[in-house]
RNA sequence: GGCCGACUAGCUCAACUGGCAGAGCAAUUGACUCUUAAUCAAUCGGUUCAGGGUUCAAGUCCCUGGUCGGUCACCA
């Protein structure tokens, strides 16, 4: 049983008089003709068609919507209702109504509350389209008061909010809440479903078929991340919840599938911050006969297009910095990137060792454990990561981090991988895939050794995955990006949590 | 997980070095036939995140816990 405040409490007293007048107030069905942006149009059009000096012929149409705010002034009530698109005024008028029924709206109803009304659309003397209500009817009582929000349209148009629900925890929590009061959140979350629809229409377009592959796994793969693990009762088995698409998408490569992708949910055991969410939502896609660097190209296709399709252009503002999506994207080396951001030249220092004390030399202390790959990863993020603000591919990454890409001929400690970077961060991250079912089992033993004592990361091998790979697996290049991310370059968001309709948080106590 | 900060009415926020917990909106009542944060008048509304401590006196100081935010670590 909740408890309810005083608030509450009145708004509950108004249902029961409802009912004890024979009104419902959860009625069944609803009725509308249109929504407040087609009322207006059509109203505007009514208006334009209408002979110079004659009134436009009569609208009649039946709304429904959220009452959003009241304005009783006796004999007359003005309300805004908001709908899905927009907010329309209602207007109530002991002309058309009788003092009761105006009275009765000013009585029973409350901010929140959803209302159907029918009438004629007008104009009133400051030029507002509003409905001239003739019948109006409860659809659904709020209870609870909504988190309020109210609006103030300022003389030069800009919109000022007053009271506005910000705090982000509640706004997370009770994300309802949150869409309901704050219409630019409805605005995000609607760009980022046209973000994956762009996505799937331009792979798509591309010739991959979008394929579903297993999220309960027995054994997980393709990353290098903890898993959450789960337990299938009848089986009694232990089951993983994915950590990526990789594996299971390139065993399809193996069965002549040539171009493949999954838009799909990750789940990653790690830590939580403003742009790692424990689920997130993956981009995979794997291209038989290409490399790396034709993905390169396809990527910064991909990307563009989409951010042309959503936002109207390549340029957008993220964080007060504008980022140009516009290909070609800048391409520089991991050696090049390192050596220019650190001055320390990682092709100079071929042993973890040797890398460790030019580091050291540079005032910074990594893990004294780390191997050469790793070392190279903390100068990326230490130094170079920071300055990749303009989308850029980042390439040729060493191979002991990397265990699933194939190694650059003529240089075996250096992989075909690039990743893309954007504001400072990981976008995505891409390699020519490993197809030498012999070269990938000597990587899975490799990294059991090397992280054999850390069992955090140590990468299990798959012999289902080598089994496919025996039969042969094309040449290709693979593809996984994070697609919040990506969302939240688009809509100017800094944290995952505001591109996430129900992020996680902890228990609520 | 470490460090720093925040948490006060349904919402947004005040309250000096410890000294009677306040405002606007929302709500209730009344006035008002073109308002738009409607306005005007009156009223209601509090376990100051929770628990403990110091003190004549705690929203304020101390300790423990919770949640959130920032940051660091972790995340090939």
């Amino acid at each position: 049983m909740p408890e309810y405040s005083s608030l509450e409490k009145i708004r509950l007293d108004k249902i029961d008089a409802l009912r004890k007048e024979g009104i419902e107030p959860f009625p069944t069905r609803a009725k509308r003709t249109h929504t407040s942006v087609e009322a207006i149009a059509v109203f505007e059009a009514s208006e334009k068609a209408a002979p110079e000096g004659q009134p436009p012929a009569e609208v009649k149409v039946t709304l429904a919507g959220r009452i959003r705010a009241t304005r009783p002034m006796g004999k007359l009530t003005f309300a805004h209702i908001e709908d899905g698109d927009g907010k329309i005024q209602l207007f109530f008028r002991v002309n058309e109504l009788g003092q009761e029924r105006v009275d009765f709206f000013n009585n029973r109803f409350d901010l929140g509350d959803f209302i159907q009304a029918s009438g004629a659309l007008m104009r009133t003397r400051t030029g507002e389209i509003t409905l001239l209500v003739h019948d109006y009817r409860m659809l659904a009582k709020a209870v609870s008061p909504l988190p309020a929000a109210k609006d103030e349209t300022l003389e030069d148009g800009t919109v000022l909010r007053h009271a506005a629900l910000e705090d982000a925890e509640l706004r997370a929590r009770q994300r309802y809440a949150d869409l309901a009061v704050n219409p630019e959140v409805r605005i995000t979350f609607r760009k980022r479903t046209a973000i994956l629809r762009a996505l799937r229409e331009f792979l798509d377009g591309h010739g991959f078929l979008e394929v579903e592959t297993p999220i309960l796994q027995p054994l997980y793969g393709g990353a290098a991340a903890r898993p959450f693990v789960t337990h299938h009762n009848e089986l009694d088995q232990d089951m993983y919840l994915r950590i990526s698409f990789e594996l299971y998408l390139k065993r399809l490569l193996v069965g002549n599938l040539e171009k493949v992708y999954e838009i799909g949910r990750d789940f990653r055991n790690e830590g939580v911050s403003f742009k790692h969410n424990p689920e997130f939502t993956q981009l995979e896609f794997y291209w038989a006969y290409a490399d790396y660097l034709q993905v390169m190209e396809l990527t910064e296709q991909m990307v563009s297009t989409v951010c042309q399709k959503v936002t109207g252009g390549m340029k957008v503002t993220y964080q007060g910095q504008e980022l140009d999506f516009t290909p070609p994207w800048r391409r520089l080396s991991m050696r090049d990137g390192i050596l220019e951001a650190s001055g320390v030249d990682i092709a100079e220092h071929s042993t973890a060792k040797a890398l460790f004390k030019a580091i050291a030399a540079k005032g910074k202390t990594p893990d004294p454990k780390a191997t050469r790959g790793k070392l190279i990863d903390f100068l990326l993020s230490e130094f170079l990561e920071p300055t990749l603000i303009q989308p850029t591919f980042l390439y040729d990454y060493p191979r002991d981090i990397s265990p699933l890409a194939k190694s650059m001929p003529g240089d075996p400690l250096t992989v075909e991988r690039f990743e893309g970077y954007v504001a400072g961060f990981e976008l995505c991250n891409a390699f020519t895939e490993l197809n030498d079912p012999l070269d990938q089992e000597a990587r899975f033993l490799e990294m059991g050794r090397d992280y054999a004592d850390d069992e955090e990361e140590k990468h299990p091998m798959d012999q289902d995955y080598l089994r496919a790979m025996r039969y042969g697996m094309p040449p290709c290049g693979g593809f996984g990006m994070g697609v919040d991310r990506l969302v939240m370059f688009l809509t100017d968001k800094h944290h995952i949590r505001e591109v996430l309709l129900f992020p996680h948080l902890r228990k609520e106590e």
